[in-house]
DNA sequence: GTTCCTGCAAAATTTTTGCATCAGT
DNA sequence: ACTGATGCAAAAATTTTGCAGGAAC
């Protein structure tokens, strides 16, 4: 399948996410900045609390939830993040690209892995089809549920 | 637009549910009997607490919140309800046709009110695309975020 | 020196579970 | 009668908010 975000993309997106903090008249607080850190070196999205269990595992202080929940909201607003409801009830989280090139989510139901999943001829049928709404698309998301490729292998049926 | 359901589909449905229900042995208690047959009625998806809300306000003893929930689980478990996330934290529920035919969601930010959507050019992208991953899909979900047509008219931009 | 950011704790929300009781088959 | 269904209340899990202290500009 076609790469879905190459290290190159992360490290702009970072350096974007930081300019864009700044031109909002907002500081950067160590909270903020660590989960912009972890967001940028991410291939796909994560939960709050995988946020911070990853950021608890390295050196430096923990931020505390509320301050990932905070800076989640403040990037979200900026439209710099991604919330991505996958079903369950936790929310994920993941860089949105300033150009608004972007991807989808596959769900296993076996081991609930999430794979990013990437399809130019679905993104023109959905394009295609906000055209003919009168309803104004600013956004989208699609998520596939079913059995990963791993888990598919491991038992028949 | 395409109409999404007919009265006629939603009476199948309750009878279709009904049946299901009794041939997995499990009795026909009113709490769950009460969920049906609201959810038959619906044109689009509810919240467990729109569910529990729309039966207060019915003839006859309301049901708890646990007994709603346990409801919608055991439907989801038969694949008769289908659990709808469209972002925010409350899940949604809606009938799932027996012919799989069905449709996705339109939420607007400004109402947060929802739409159905019906489109066959994005399922015959989406199953194109199921075909080309080592993902086996078993279903899908399709959240479009904007505003809704009676928004974008009170007010421009 | 402001004003924003952070952390902790408390609150609010949504969903799940335990348990005693009631009802369907 | 047996076993599943229900209701209430308590528990869990996730996310939000209040407030005091600390940090960035």
């Amino acid at each position: 399948m076609r790469r879905v975000t190459t290290a190159r993309e992360r490290a702009d997106w970072a350096r974007h996410a930081e300019a864009s903090i700044s031109a909002a008249g907002l500081r950067a607080g160590g909270a903020r900045k660590a989960v912009v850190d972890l967001l940028a070196r991410q291939e796909c999205c994560l939960s709050a609390q995988e946020i911070r269990d990853a950021l608890a595992a390295e050196p430096g202080p923990t931020p505390g939830m509320a301050s990932v929940y905070r800076a989640l909201d403040t990037l979200a607003d900026l439209h710099l993040v991604h919330r991505v409801d996958l079903g369950g009830q936790v929310a994920r989280f993941e860089p949105a690209r300033a150009d608004g090139e972007h991807h989808h989510h596959a769900v296993c139901r076996e081991c609930g892995g999430v794979t990013p999943i990437g399809d130019d001829a679905l993104e023109q049928a959905l394009h295609g089809m906000a055209d003919r709404l009168s309803f104004e698309v600013d956004a989208h998301d699609i998520t596939l549920h079913g059995r990963c490729a791993a888990c598919a292998g491991r038992g028949e049926r």
